[in-house]
DNA sequence: TTGTACGCGTTATCAT
DNA sequence: ATGATAACGCGTACAA
């Protein structure tokens, strides 16, 4: 293994010489500057991250809990934001929670054990507040959906505002009895809160009211409750003409479900969703869905959490990505 | 931040003494054992990674290369490498090659510059053997399609087994002319040309030919270039009365194409594809298809890699992973 | 069974 | 502008 010193050697000046070469800082000549360039690539030389993380007391990883990684969305997120950390010169390490409450503790947890230098997380069921105050004090940024505790970056989607835009344009549609697919939540301020209100928001302004029987709840936000979910509402003879799930999986399950029964979408009842995944597209019927700009959530996810870590300070914040709302055949006539 | 020396000052050891008893090496009483993991728990010390890993001179990072993250499949294996590596005490950074040549040359590159310890690589479209050779030595298992150059080892996917055993249920449903969707290939190989031959075999088997006409080709291996196949396929007048597509995700593209020019599913033809995805239980109609055991491959793939990187010699072997095929609506009647 | 001294490759500090 | 030296925290070799 070549190390500097075998460059400093080579070019004939000091190790630090090299160092400050190697990490573009000034104070040094041209000529010596030229000198040592020449140096590293004859020698093939290139730097060692473990050294370099043992002396500045950072690992030069960040981690990434999402719930799970199968799901296109988070796979589409991991992977915008390894490119932006990596423009940084870190690493991403990915990891799924399983969208359980003891998966976002063990991520938080790891990123101790494992030296995280910071840790976005994308939470699901986890009330924070207790856990973050105990598991402790690494530079942390909330994504997505619940809300952050005080004291944390967040940045959020678009909830309340996409899901009230796409309602709109149900009942724009014609819709007047939207059903709305949602999971059970604990308290006020999580996604499924947020997305309730926009939806609730979007009948107001159209005189209508959010009748009780058309709010179905479901388990885990995935394919089979939302099957579920249409079965019950069928066979119960819920007599609504559009569904709202609070994610494009979970409209998918829905529109399989209303298949099952012979239900057809959009003839006979209108769906749309939240998170414009690439599958919506092409699902038949191809889904209408809130659309968040997930490159502009993947790059200031990864640089508040940057700030953070150098320490830079500020008072947390919260921000809010821009979205779209999509119409596929899913809400109009063929 | 507290080090090993704290440790031992607290427990009144050296600092040997408590690498051993962290590492649980033998040679040491029970007794002191308790006493220092006592004064760890006190002290709340973890050990710092960047330290050993200089020591060590290995970074404890893996690399794994997919085309893309927001495929269900690849985050599913990125989600299952990740579990299994960690059970060996090493990260995963994942990186999208973007399922072109340059990324893939660049993933290898990377492993270097990161200072990886290997890299576990899901080719598509690379011609590995040169590109290897020029960039070097690290640890390299090639995971998936392609086969890999020899003296790497290579977790292979049960590509002509896999199809031919879903082209044989095609036939035995009543099919009789199947079209195959698949990509352009280079040599004979590939995984396409694998799940190609595997197609072929079943033909001739139950005594049929491959009609040349039968053989479409798409370009990249996603939903659009699917159903813009299908579309060609009706709209030259194909009478062909199933499809197999290479992938899932084609298949949907496939299906969505049929359904755009009224062909029911599988009312009409026949669609099967290859990786049971998540969704292909909730599409409409849900999907037929070959089932490789993920976390079969994605454990094995694992430990190979480690073995290599732990200079464990032995020849490089290719192993395939064990699959199901997985009947559904697209092959049956309702 | 336990302790000591040194080195891993890099960078901050202080000199020159 | 450049160089010498001492850390960073851990593990190895060897001594006790």
């Amino acid at each position: 293994m070549v190390t500097m010193s075998d460059v400093a050697r080579l070019a004939g000046v000091s190790t630090m010489t090299v160092s400050n070469v190697v990490n573009d800082r000034s104070g040094v000549s041209d000529t010596v500057r030229e000198r040592v360039r020449r140096a590293i690539a004859e020698s093939g030389y290139r730097m060692n991250v473990s050294a370099r993380n043992l002396r500045s007391g950072a690992s030069g990883v960040i981690g990434l809990a999402v719930p799970e990684l199968n799901r296109p969305y988070f796979g589409a997120l991991a992977a915008r934001v390894t490119q932006w950390a990596r423009k940084h010169g870190y690493r991403v390490v990915v990891e799924e929670t399983g969208a359980r409450v003891e998966g976002e503790i063990a991520a938080i947890q790891l990123s101790h054990a494992l030296d995280y230098d910071g840790l976005l997380l994308s939470p699901v069921g986890l009330d924070l507040e207790r856990e973050l105050v105990r598991a402790g004090s690494r530079p942390l940024v909330v994504l997505g959906e619940r809300p952050a505790p005080s004291g944390y970056d967040h940045v959020a989607l678009p909830n309340s505002e996409g899901t009230e835009a796409v309602t709109r344009l149900l009942l724009e549609r014609g819709a007047r009895r939207v059903a709305l697919v949602r999971g059970r939540s604990g308290s006020g301020e999580d996604m499924l809160s947020l997305r309730h209100k926009g939806y609730r928001r979007a009948l107001d302004a159209a005189g209508l009211t959010a009748a009780p029987e058309l709010l179905l709840e479901i388990g885990p936000l995935d394919m089979a409750s939302g099957r579920e979910a249409a079965h019950r509402a069928l066979d119960s003879g819920l007599d609504a003409d559009a569904f709202f799930a609070v994610t494009d999986t979970v409209a998918f399950g829905v529109i399989r479900g209303l298949a099952d029964r012979g239900v057809r979408v959009p003839d006979d009842v209108l769906v749309a969703g939240f998170d414009d995944l690439e599958e919506s597209e092409y699902f038949v019927p191809s889904l209408t869905s809130v659309s968040p700009d997930l490159d502009w959530t993947a790059q200031h996810a990864v640089e508040l959490l940057l700030a953070r870590v150098r320490g830079e300070g500020g008072p947390s914040g919260r921000i809010v990505a821009p979205f779209d709302v999509v119409e596929r055949e899913s809400t109009r006539g063929r």
